[in-house]
DNA sequence: TATTTATTGCAAATCTGTCGCAATTAATCG
DNA sequence: CGATTAATTGCGACAGATTTGCAATAAATA
């Protein structure tokens, strides 16, 4: 069993829920992997769990902030949050599709968190996605 | 006939679209004003239009850059890009729902764009959503 | 104003996400 | 470990969201 799983069964336990065989394939589905769409997640766990399934245990995930939700290109995906993975933004190729993780930035992550605060918000979560060309994808857009 | 509205006009015949009544009323409903989803969009453009010529009209749109697509919340929302609006980004909160427009902030783009030279992208959109708690809302929880 | 082509409305089809309920599985306790 | 209890799952049905083909209509062109 990964740390990550161990954990999974702990935040489930403290909280009154099972530990089931549907919500471990969910849960190893989505780690340490790129986020997917709800399409792709229901596609993979799908020839062992019933839709509904899928969709119930990401909403009891989404609850219980072991999954979030980000918005890629023009679909949201699903992934870890920080707590089972690391904190991270995406960048997307508007040619190719690509979706590459930003590693955290100290900068970026202080110049958001002032925002929340000069509105006076109290700042649980973000998510940051900038869209553009991949390197490769502008290479091949100079030769065409 | 407002500038925007000229512009939009450019767009479509630049790139040979004709300009056409529901093209028109959709660009209509979505210029100065928050974000809206798709239910909203059709809700305001359905009397006069079919629900399908909503939805082709945003594929449009989004295909030439006038509106782009937020995430706000578990949805997505439709807004008129920077050309057409004001660059910003949003701060939902997580207890009422109440969407904060976070108005164009220097260190935050240059930010953005660094980080998108360091991972050799040429960035041409970006969007931000913050959750967390508005001001409001933290003083109720404190009341709880 | 007539012609040509793109665009729209309509209806049907397909996806997406949700729900109630009976069958199954996990947790608990002796 | 086996029986009991309560939570969870699979299934089928369903409501809403989005897409598609096609005939009717509107926009662009000359």
């Amino acid at each position: 069993m990964t740390l990550s799983e161990f954990q999974l069964q702990q935040q489930l336990k403290s909280r009154g829920y099972s530990i089931t065989h549907p919500r471990t394939i969910v849960f190893k589905a989505l780690e340490d992997k790129e986020a997917l769409t709800m399409a792709e997640l229901v596609a993979i766990c799908g020839q062992q769990l019933d839709r509904a399934t899928v969709y119930r245990t990401v909403g009891l995930f989404e609850d219980l902030g072991i999954i979030r939700r980000v918005q890629i290109g023009w679909k949201y995906k699903l992934e870890l949050t920080d707590s089972f993975s690391h904190h991270h933004h995406h960048l997307t190729c508007t040619n190719c599709g690509k979706v590459t993780p930003i590693i955290e930035d100290d900068a970026l992550e202080d110049r958001i968190n002032s925002l929340a605060k000069a509105y006076h918000f109290t700042p649980s979560d973000h998510q940051i996605e900038i869209r553009g060309l991949c390197y490769a994808c502008q290479l091949s857009s100079i030769v065409e």
